[in-house]
DNA sequence: TATAGTAAAGAAACCGGTTTCGATTCTGTT
DNA sequence: AACAGAATCGAAACCGGTTTCTTTACTATA
């Protein structure tokens, strides 16, 4: 039989309500009862019905976790999962586990709001580099708190965090013109992505505050954030003609796709062309050459996610969003002359 | 007014137990009723509340995902986050979701039993590189139905996946054999890991299977599976003296390491020394050498791991354990030539 | 000593489901 | 028409907690 309140009650000849009061802290308990009791909990390694009691009070102490979005996203996606790492271990600190909702096909088009209904999540955190659906729309309008991580959120109990997109898109151009390159490109993707969006208009942004002019033959997009689409985005780039000098990818998996197309075309890194990636990932390291790129911090969008999500949840906050700035990461695949 | 199984009664006219038994597919409901019904559930969306289904039956639809071990291993681990993730799709598939325990410090000393209590979960999955703690043994022995990844668990409700470690170490050897080399060396763990110990036990087997001569110089160890300690490993073997022609990693990350290293002490791969990693990342496909490696089948793991427990979970099944193939997955960091 | 006020504890309703068991209605048979 | 048996449905207990409200015991004050 599993230990319950009633056992513990009986244990300690005290009535249910009693050890309820002492575990939620009331104050109408003597101080010598509350020791008694609080003894035989931690003998018995009693841990009350995480069911029982979300049942009478709603409030389960878990967060919904979706990955939202067409596929792609998931545990194997490099950048958001460091993000996901860091949420989860400031989640566990602030008393909440998390759960993830399945989205296979059997769920009635994913509808993530009955689901969280489903389980009395406290809040949910939204992952995605797409668009917004439908099904994200309606949990983000309704009650429930909602943090998205590179997804606007704007519903009066959301809040979302992010890179500072435009700032990526400068840092880059800044580094660019600095060693000397005025030809520049840029590998972006065709998904439904803010995120790309964003990263390629300040990219034409920065461009044109530093004087350059923009040549859209040199703004490609693949159809993902993946490698194969930077792939194939570099050869459509080497196909149409003459090269930019210098290229942006607006994730490390196009550059690393670009890598592999330029490569075997015999171009070198970074003398016939420099390449910057974005979101510093490990696999930027064991390049060659290494890949420049910008680091964003993940560890601090994970973090913040968690707090947001926490004030969201006990109605501190009005929602809104964090921007984090991000760093570049100076590696080899850009040179260090100036260039002519 | 959250939307409840009352609600659904009086709009259809019938009792709560009748909305109960045509939602559980009782048999004594007419087909009539049961059609009203199902048509008001439909239209307002109403999805029962688990924790009320979960505090009268027992059962949660919950699995629980534990990363054992001391830190390390977590979503950011590139071979463990990959079974997750066939594991997860594949759970979802059959009706579950995934419920993951932090092990953040309060929680007194991991008591992952009690939590899996405290959340009825059906069953659960315990991720870890690392050798039996206490508390995973206490799970282990409980009668809550667990999966082990890389990991024996030998509890009557229990069993666990991995790869034929035996195997991986023999088909390294005959691949250096094959080539030429006959001098072998291996870069292992010394973390309490029962994955290094084997594979090392079958390399060492495999080389003398081939008739060859096992130098225990060429033996090296990290202090875990991530790079720095590769990077380390080989570099005590190269301050040790005459270095092995061919080396075996017990895992990518610690071969990119000694990558990094070998790379800094001017020596070729794999003019100068061959590499083998194990778990084919996805950082293997863009070093220089590309490295070759064998392959876990991570995918079929994650399936295999979920069906077993689907089993343990309805009794159909005495738990006991699966053994899944690998691959070598030949690329460049061993050469093609024959050597002397 | 009587009384008001406070501290401590418990009874009971409630949360939203499931499940047993008894009641009622509907068949078909003689 | 009477009745057995099956089909259908609902009442109520239960799961393990929380919380309100009442009761009881104790303390302090006049």
């Amino acid at each position: 039989m599993q230990l319950n309140i009633k056992m513990i009650a009986e244990m300690a000849g005290v009535s249910v309500s009693t050890v309820s009061k002492i575990m939620n802290n009331y104050s109408d308990v003597s101080e010598k009862t509350k020791q008694r009791v609080l003894e035989i909990i931690e003998q018995t390694g009693y841990s009350p019905s995480n069911s029982a009691k979300t049942l009478a009070t709603k409030k389960s102490s878990l967060i919904g976790v979706i990955f939202a979005g067409e596929l792609n996203v998931d545990f194997t996606h490099p950048f958001f999962v460091e993000v996901l790492n860091s949420f989860k271990k400031q989640m566990g600190v602030l008393g909440y586990d998390l759960i993830f909702f399945s989205n296979e096909k059997f769920l009635s088009s994913g509808d993530y709001f009955s689901r969280c209904l489903h389980f009395h999540v406290d809040g949910c955190v939204i992952i995605s580099g797409q668009k917004m659906e439908s099904a994200i729309r309606e949990l983000d309008m309704s009650s429930i708190p909602c943090i998205g991580v590179d997804l606007e959120l704007k519903g009066k109990k959301s809040g979302y965090v992010m890179s500072d997109n435009y700032q990526i898109s400068s840092k880059v151009v800044e580094h660019f013109y600095l060693l000397g390159y005025r030809e520049l490109g840029f590998i972006g993707s065709t998904a439904d992505s803010d995120i790309s969006n964003l990263r390629e208009a300040g990219y034409i942004k920065a461009i044109e505050g530093f004087g350059l002019t923009v040549n859209e033959q040199w703004f490609v997009h693949g159809e993902d954030f993946f490698e194969p689409s930077g792939y194939e985005a570099m050869q459509r780039l080497i196909a149409s003609g003459p090269l930019p000098k210098a290229v942006f990818a607006a994730s490390d998996l196009l550059a690393l796709g670009a890598i592999r197309a330029l490569k075997e075309h015999g171009l070198r890194i970074p003398e016939d062309i420099a390449l910057v990636g974005c979101d510093d990932i490990e696999a930027c390291k064991y390049t060659t050459p290494t890949l420049t790129t910008i680091r964003q911090n993940k560890e601090r969008l994970g973090v913040l996610a968690a707090h947001m999500l926490f004030d969201l949840i006990n109605n501190q906050s009005e929602g809104g969003s964090f921007v984090v700035e991000p760093a570049l990461v100076v590696r080899e695949s850009c040179g260090s002359r100036k260039h002519p």
